[in-house]
DNA sequence: CTCCTCATACACCAAATGGTGGACAAAATT
DNA sequence: AATTTTGTCCACCATTTGGTGTATGAGGAG
């Protein structure tokens, strides 16, 4: 039997996922929740499933987070992301953040169910796309390892050592003699070259790496 | 000839203290701001200054945020602290962002320029109580390489972890079924435990000292 | 029994942060 | 000559964060 969880806003999708695993001996449905808040306040789970089907566009917190989240109490359920279209970005972060693969709502019950089978025998569903760009941002990390730049400019990277100094938006504008604002948008730019999307999550790269 | 830059938000006592100087002989204003900005943005210096006396408690940019910038790139100018009351907490934050003394604006005239000489010549300018808590804190310092841990409660050790994983406030509350309001709570306990204030400088002195 | 710590929670507030989209000029590339 | 990159700036907005003060109940220490 496999354990599985359902994690979906839509009450539509949730019922209609909830019913067609139902039909295959092997998958248990444990419960369904329509958003991931409930599900992490249920720590410490009674049972542990061994797949969680979450939508990836959660209301409240995200797909992408509650996966941080989950895996970081329960490393050993796999998360299965529900998506519509291709995000790729999305599917990314999710893949990053812990999911073990993905799958578009729109696939045949029999395609899932497979999918949910491949899973649990330690596979990855994963789209021939997505793979690709995997593969590439896999790539980046070993060229890291022996050169770092993440090819700012000249600009940026004075930007760069404010922030990792601690300077806030207002002290680097004025150190500077700019904006605020331009400060923010420099930053912001970092933040996508450096694919993080937070202050701590800059810092943390930036002093693991090295960099400084 | 020891040049000297004033930054001090209140007219009289910065004019006060420009012509108290000016007599002499031995010392030049180079300049005299009312807010730590304007000299910021005055960046690169014309002529260094080797000594700036500087207010504790500027508007805007105040003298200890002023200090860690200035000392960022000019790392030779020593920076005096002008203080009203012996405000030992604020005297101690200047100290660690990089301030080489202080005085009390109060202090009689010659011994103004005693302690500037004093600090041109090497030396540094602190009261005996001041002096008795920078040797707490230094001895702190050595304790903390052998043994690290703050004393912090069990659940603030719960809600550091969280922290450090990256996690916002509401995703700690949701993770731990408690009021994103106690999380806030936690967390300021926490810093001010560490002696940090802010999640940047969290997570900095997380990385450099370990504790993970 | 009283005092203190811990954990919880709320209210209020200012500031900083992140995210979007648009705009413009100068410089570099194609 | 046309396009892209870089650096600057603005507006708008929701969320997050830091900081303060207050309050209450449980549990331990004096």
């Amino acid at each position: 039997m496999i354990r599985l969880v359902i994690i979906e806003d839509v009450d539509e999708v949730r019922q209609g996922l909830k019913y067609l695993l139902s039909l295959d001996s092997e998958l248990e449905i444990i419960k369904s929740y329509s958003n991931a808040e409930s599900f992490i306040q249920s720590f410490p789970l009674l049972t542990v499933p061994n797949i969680i089907l979450m939508d990836i566009g959660l209301p409240g917190i995200n797909g992408v987070e509650a996966t941080k989240i989950i895996k970081l109490k329960y490393p050993d359920i796999d998360i299965l992301m529900l998506t519509i279209f291709e995000e790729e970005d999305k599917i990314l972060s999710a893949i990053q953040a812990g999911a073990t693969g993905y799958v578009l709502k729109n696939t045949e019950p029999g395609e899932l169910v497979t999918q949910i089978k491949s899973i649990y025998a330690g596979g990855s569903p994963i789209s021939p796309n997505i793979a690709r760009k995997i593969l590439t941002e896999f790539r980046k990390e070993r060229h890291h390892n022996e050169r770092k730049n993440y090819n700012l400019t000249p600009r940026e990277k004075e930007i760069f050592k404010s922030i990792a100094d601690g300077l806030t938006y207002r002290e680097i504008s004025t150190l500077h003699s700019i904006a605020s604002s331009t400060v923010k948008k420099h930053i912001l730019h970092i933040y996508q070259k450096l694919e993080v999307n937070s202050k701590v999550e800059f810092i943390k790269k930036v002093m693991k790496e090295e960099l400084i």
